[in-house]
DNA sequence: ATGTGTGCAAACGGTTTGCACACGG
DNA sequence: CCGTGTGCAAACCGTTTGCACACAT
């Protein structure tokens, strides 16, 4: 559960060059210790059930800074690309398979988008950075049962 | 230019049961012609710019139908997935490349995304649908310019 | 003490919707 | 004529921002 301590993350703000406050704290604590694939929305909805104070106008600047941080990274999810979710960027490479019938998000790495990049590089003469890829479709429970 | 007379236009919308106006023609036109990535607003303009009558809602509405009916498709571009863009479902499968520096979209195909679902398939079982994958960086012009 | 972070509420941009009217079939 | 499409304006949802106040350094 925690594994990480506050001394930790804390540390982590400072090296980071940021102010530490106790909504940054909590906000970035409830990121790195998640496993889902959390929107701003989540983490606030979290941040009060913990009794945390953090506003959802916090909750959004803490991410944006985070993120400049290089702390957390934004996902797209599947088809739907209207909200933003995070994860700690200490994860590595890798991307999201959502199930339309369950909703259920999976990841998984590869190793083909890189080649891909590479690719690209040499036939197009690109400079490749992030990549974004959100696949969809059914998951093998949803599957079965819907043939 | 005008490879689409607006008959076959016309016979495309009334094949998928959709009532002819007007408003529906144009905005499938404009989508149908264009080698560009529209934005409902994009289209908005090109309307009114042609003369055309379709309010913004009507945009959006008719975007909705002809989607629904398979005419045309929405992508995402680069890492501002905040818009949607439409190109006619008649082009075959690509994928788009965002210059950050022009702004310029290019497109590109690769059988690499269908190996990959097929890899899914095989490993995890699911059943793969709609592949989203919007790549980003410098485009070879602007590479150079930078460096 | 100074500058940065915060809460609140209002603004924002892209998209959707309720309503009364217009028009296609 | 009936049912669906349309314009308009208001609502919506995720996100950002202006302001006055609070707090980290």
């Amino acid at each position: 559960m925690s594994e990480y301590m506050p001394s930790v993350l804390e540390r982590e703000l400072r090296e980071a060059g940021l102010r530490v406050t106790s909504q940054r704290l909590q906000v970035f604590k409830i990121v790195s210790e998640s496993d889902a694939h959390l929107s701003a929305e989540d983490i606030h909805v979290l941040v009060r059930e913990q009794d945390g104070d953090a506003s959802l106008a916090t909750v959004y600047r803490t991410l944006k800074v985070l993120r400049e941080a290089g702390l957390v990274a934004p996902h797209y999810l599947g088809k739907d690309h209207e909200k933003e979710h995070f994860e700690p960027s200490s994860k590595p490479e890798h991307f999201h398979f959502t199930c339309h019938r369950c909703g259920q998000v999976f990841e998984f790495e590869t190793e083909l988008v890189n080649a891909l990049k590479t690719r690209l590089r040499k036939d197009k003469g690109w400079v490749l950075g992030h990549a974004c890829m959100c696949l969809e479709g059914l998951c093998s429970d949803c599957k079965t049962m819907y043939a």
